[in-house]
DNA sequence: CACCAGGCAAGTA
DNA sequence: TACTTGCATGGT
């Protein structure tokens, strides 16, 4: 299995091109997309992304002094909008009273990093992840929804599979490389927008189709 | 119109 | 423990 993930990367890689994971400028941004892309598409968050970014309040600062409700608004946009302007607060409140900034926040190691953005409302293992991953550049691999259907469907793994043992799979299997888990990751969301949608069950000119 | 999108937590039995 | 439901906008 561990030259096969490998050769799928490479498949991948070789069929869409880099992606340039991911799409954000700052670790804040990363950190506050993560959030908003939970189950909502991500023409979604960007606009969110947008309202704040076009008044300058993508920043811990302003995030820390606007009203939640204010937040809500302009985040609208990506759905959800009032729960997750409550957990991005809490996000921010943690950070700022526990860590101080965002960089030290994030230059802790791996593995306390991850458990401790998990101890939070609202941050499950895929954002503890992409957070750890893409904002604080660590080795952790992402999964997501597009990872256990497209893998479970070309049989790699099993339907039942729950998000640690998919993960395990992988990271048991391939280098510890924050670029190929960066990579392979975006690679995976690539597919699966374009050949893998829940309402498009086969996938007959994939380029995973010899796998 | 129904279904879906780069989840997560809380409620129920 | 194993399901189910709420959260919500915008695109197809």
């Amino acid at each position: 299995m561990s030259a096969k993930l490998q050769d799928i990367h490479d498949t991948l890689l070789d069929a869409f091109g880099p992606q340039h994971w991911w799409p954000g400028d700052t670790p804040f941004e990363i950190m506050i997309g993560a959030v908003l892309t939970q189950n909502t598409a991500w023409t979604n968050v960007q606009r969110a992304i947008d309202n704040l970014k076009s008044e300058n309040l993508l920043s811990m600062d302003a995030f820390a002094a606007m009203e939640v409700g204010t937040l809500a608004e302009f985040i609208r946009p990506s759905g959800y909008y009032n729960q997750k302007a409550a957990r991005l607060k809490g996000l921010i409140h943690h950070i700022i009273s526990n860590h101080g900034d965002l960089q030290t926040f994030l230059e802790q190691d791996t593995a306390t990093l991850r458990e401790e953005l998990l101890s939070l409302k609202g941050i499950g293992p895929e954002t503890a992840d992409s957070i750890t991953l893409y904002a604080a550049g660590k080795p952790t691999f992402v999964v997501d929804t597009y990872t256990h259907r497209i893998f479970s469907r070309h049989n790699l793994i099993a339907e039942e599979d729950d998000y640690h043992e998919i993960q395990t799979m992988f990271m048991d299997n391939l280098a510890e490389d924050v670029p190929l888990y960066n990579q392979y990751h975006a690679l995976i969301v690539r597919l699966g927008k374009e050949y893998c949608k829940k309402s498009k069950p086969l996938c007959d000119d994939c380029p995973l189709k010899d796998f």
